[in-house]
DNA sequence: GATGAATGAGGTTTCATTCAT
DNA sequence: GATGAATGAAACCTCATTCAT
């Protein structure tokens, strides 16, 4: 077996037990037992327990990186909600697809550790930063209305983060209505950004 | 000593650790070390380093509760501006006054335990609740727009949410402009869900 | 309240729970709290746990000995064999009206400490001396037959013990006939015994 | 090594110990000193302290219930005694071969817990049963005078266990004559029991 | 004399990680 | 590469005893 492959596998494993255990719960025995692997096969793969959960966030993060596009903002109005509603999508879309990842992400993650909390802090700003920036340029062409950019910026990171948690915990109804749920959250706030609604 | 002073004593040091090491990575031995007491004492107040931590975090959740009062709708548009505003001004202050049990409630607590996680859950939904509530007596009032209450109650308590961690990290510039950023919070809000603005 | 009189007060409370639950099973914590006196006074009273049950120890041991007496030989062998039926009769009588201090003798004393075995030891080895010299009398009388008195006199302390025990387990039927039983002990021993039955 | 060979490493090292300080003021961190392994390879070998004891109770209890047959009541009366000779014989030798399980069975694991007290309970029920029934056959032989079957089952038991316990603890002399004892004892028992001698 | 809050040594158990096979 | 027995530091909690009030 490919050296990917087995590694592949033990993080597959992993992903599942950390989601359904927790982070702390969860020993590597459960994560051994859950791929069929010997205790110390997993050591030649990973480093540590925290390596593995390392690996998975890194991985989901990256992923979400992806699914985040710097919005044109030389094209029109429509084309830019266009591209907003991509972005939104992309992110909802990648937590309804991952749902155990999105657990480790938004629940385990957080408070773990001194590392995980800068890891994530550091995610977390590069996207508040990508939307303060988007802001600004949206007041410097006058389609948005004055506002400060920053406090803003946090409003709709955690307005969206909020709206994944409670789809993931089964708090708002879920997968048939992703689009519809993308469509509330796009309109509410375009409509609390721009200057003309 | 009272037994209620002694126990606040050992609450005030437990808060201290946790917020600076993080949940598990403080000890009993840490706890007691930062309040002069003798392990056995610990023991005499709390059942376990689990109890403190929750009697801390019900506190706090208690204190927030006390924070937010359901809007009079009967009131006029004003009254009612100033109802929600004295609202987000009382949560976000009790957070910048508190920035320990921030800390706990933010972080450490997020993903500890099946028990804390549902505790946690259980206040966000209250009040997740309640904000749905006024939406749909707003709109029943002819004062909100259409719009899926549930979603969007869930976007506002993230707004609120993350403005909250992120001037706890120092992300957003703080104290002296506490009410700046409640203006600009509770302005933002009320554009996107007024009927008009 | 005399001395003498709280002092018996702690020691019946504790005679109950060191019964009912054993001796390591049992806190001071129980002992103070069935007989409703502080923790401290307890230790007015008896230096240690272990001092109170030594108390009770003692004194049923002390009652225990006053129950056996040496067998007049001059009498006549009727004589003789009544003074052996008040004996047996004694011992087992004080037993099943102490079925509490029965128990701490016979279950809770066995291996708890050096001390309280050497204690245990010295009694069952006075009984035994006892028998035994009772037995040499006896052969040269010429009533007993020849036997190893050390081996028959360990015997016969055994035997009786083992009703006893049976008799507060409840594993032979009780207190009505705890005369038969003495009967049956004792005409089995002698018919062993005598040189003719 | 193997898991069978490590097992009983601890296991002896653990009677040693045992026998050496009683259960309750042997540790688990004199049985790992004791043979030399380090903490945690105790407890993948044993759940619990309280389970290497009951493992070496266990073992003993088999090992002396392999010692007793049921007496074949249809030979004649020197083959009766003969084999019952065997089974005192066996009896005390177990004991005499195990002088540390001993030591266990008979001091330490009395008034231990409810768990071993019904242990213990149930083996010494299973002898006296076993006594009884042979008492009642030999007496519908003709074989045993009328007599109390259930009380004199628990003397003859009695008188055995009290000989053990005199014989390892010095207080009768032993190896040389263990034949000697075991015929007094059997000759005691079966003049006090047989109708005619 | 009486109280009960405080003490802290000591015990059990867990589990991430290592390393000889 | 794979294995899994062994490791041992570290965590939690109990409870007999003390002592200031």
């Amino acid at each position: 077996m490919l050296r990917e492959e087995r590694r592949r596998q033990i993080m597959d494993a992993a992903k599942r037990v950390f989601a359904a255990r927790g982070y702390h719960a969860t020993g590597v025995a459960d994560i051994i037992e859950a791929c069929g692997v010997a205790r110390g096969t997993f050591y030649l793969y990973f480093e540590s327990k925290r390596a593995v959960f390392e690996a998975l966030l890194d991985e989901f993060l990256s992923l979400l990186t992806t699914k985040v596009h710097r919005v044109d903002e030389t094209s029109g109005i429509e084309e830019i909600r266009s591209q907003l509603r991509a972005n939104v999508m992309g992110v909802l879309g990648a937590f309804a697809d991952n749902p155990e990842l999105s657990r480790l992400v938004l629940n385990e993650a957080v408070g773990l550790d001194k590392g995980f909390d800068e890891k994530l802090a550091e995610f977390y700003d590069g996207l508040v930063d990508l939307i303060e920036t988007s802001l600004t340029l949206g007041q410097q062409m006058g389609l948005v209305r004055q506002l400060d950019t920053r406090v803003i910026a946090a409003c709709i990171l955690g307005a969206v983060k909020e709206v994944v948690i409670r789809i993931l915990h089964g708090r708002v109804e879920r997968i048939p209505r992703l689009d519809h749920i993308v469509n509330e959250v796009l309109n509410y706030h375009l409509r609390a950004l721009l200057v003309q609604p």
